[in-house]
DNA sequence: CGCAAAGTTGAGCGTCCTCAAGCAGCGTGG
DNA sequence: CCACGCTGCTTGAGGACGCTCAACTTTGCG
């Protein structure tokens, strides 16, 4: 459990032990207060004073964005490892609400505790640095998939996402358990929960996913390239030729292909 | 230009020092090359190794996400004090293309150099980290709209945004001089040129903007707050009652209402 | 002066939203 | 135990917002 990670190790195995490592780091160096979720409770709400981040090591999460004119946004999905509260530390109070979506576990940490801690730990801060610059990197996907993508695909890509989360945290990917309403899904991706609804109907259909036997909640993913090709495809026909490229951006275009192009 | 800031300064000058002292800051406690920008350079590139943060000290910088197929997105706009490349830190390798939109000027810091600084001058960490922290809430700002809001009111959100950057910045806010094209506009927003084009004609039919004499991309903003009525004017029409709240979220809501309620 | 790039505006159409009806799972109480 | 109601999900029909295609105007630059 907590021998090193070798190059050995197939990638995603050596992720989920640079989270477990990164877990085992935290909870020797800085004080943290362990807090048990269930489904539907809040860990912080919008508005509230900063004062504690918080690192999940279990169950799943998710930020919702309030705006003061009653809108509501699912922003960000959280899972083991992930940090929450990141967005307050600049204005000194939450921006999202933090509900849980199943029972798990999330640790506490005092803001202040961790720079304290981070001071003689460098490893520390390397971890809190790491985790917001994927944060924005992920923020950034996600406004791509909105702003580009058609509804089909945008259903699919968020499938795939989901299953990375799982593959990086060396989980099975064959099978997702969404926990959220076809409500909650829409308001994050930006539909209306029917197209939602359609989507998976569709993918279904086209046996890039399949459903449990009971429930529709439960979704088998046979294979996980089937929904990058089913996104691929979904551009191809609606964008026949060039994707009208912004005009300052690459003249030459270089031969590695980067951006997507993790494991 | 170096005395303290003070509670009796209006708020837009407080945050516009606040910029320029931490930029004096930086200078001292940390080595910096600056570099000379002109529209169209390319201060990074998606994909290049990561070595180097950037922090803006004039001009006007978008950075644009490319896909592996292609598609590619105008993430965010960057202004002065702005730090660019934090998606890097990760992935050790840049994730965008930083590019100019304008002549300005950048500091490139050695993130090894940095880290270092910051263990010697704690002020340093905390700017970091609250740039850091703004720019995840920003970017889920930029979500809530591609998700919420429909063409017009994303175009009129994204005024308003601009001049609340330059607000901050204590540059006068009734005069806006886009920097981008309407194709620019229109991939950062999700949409198309052709439909920017019809929401500001639009916004300049409900006198909400003003177009210059010389030229469609010199924007005059009578009154801000025009902005903000046009946007939610837009929500009343297409949701008459209740915004369909999600079922997890705040049973009671209490009275402070948070998130946007800045400046 | 002439060309290329950027912007505007209109007409037609497709994707996605709205509204509505019906079904399935599930906890509650008679 | 089953009726009942509630919440969540699916599917269809119709309509609207925004995209596509196209023509034209304006601006900027060699």
């Amino acid at each position: 459990m907590n021998r090193a990670a070798t190059p050995a190790d197939p990638p995603p195995a050596r992720h989920a032990q640079a989270i477990t490592q990164g877990l085992e780091l935290l909870q020797r160096h800085v004080p943290l207060r362990k807090r048990l979720l269930h489904a539907g409770d809040a860990l912080y709400r919008s508005g509230q004073d900063f004062e504690h981040l918080y690192v999940l090591n279990s169950g799943l999460v998710k930020l919702v964005r309030l705006a003061a004119d009653g809108r509501e946004q699912v922003v960000a999905l959280q899972f083991r490892g992930d940090w929450l509260g990141l967005d307050g530390i600049a204005r000194e109070h939450y921006g999202c609400d933090a509900v849980a979506l199943d029972t798990g576990e999330a640790w506490a940490v005092r803001y202040d505790d961790l720079l304290h801690a981070c001071a003689r730990t460098p490893e520390l801060l390397k971890m809190l640095h790491e985790a917001m610059s994927r944060e924005i990197g992920r923020e950034r996907d996600a406004m791509m998939s909105l702003a580009t993508l058609p509804a089909d695909a945008r259903v699919a890509e968020f499938l795939r996402g989901w299953a990375d989360a799982l593959a990086v945290r060396g989980l099975r990917t064959d099978q997702i358990t969404l926990r959220m309403t076809r409500a909650e899904i829409g308001n994050h991706l930006g539909m209306t929960l029917e197209t939602v609804s359609r989507a998976l109907s569709k993918l279904e259909r086209g046996a890039v996913i399949r459903f449990e036997e009971k429930g529709r909640r439960d979704i088998r993913i046979p294979c996980l390239e089937a929904l990058g090709h089913f996104v691929q495809r979904s551009l191809a026909a609606e964008r026949p030729a060039a994707p009208r490229a912004l005009p300052t951006a690459r003249p030459p275009a270089p031969s590695y292909s980067p951006a997507l192009a993790a494991a």
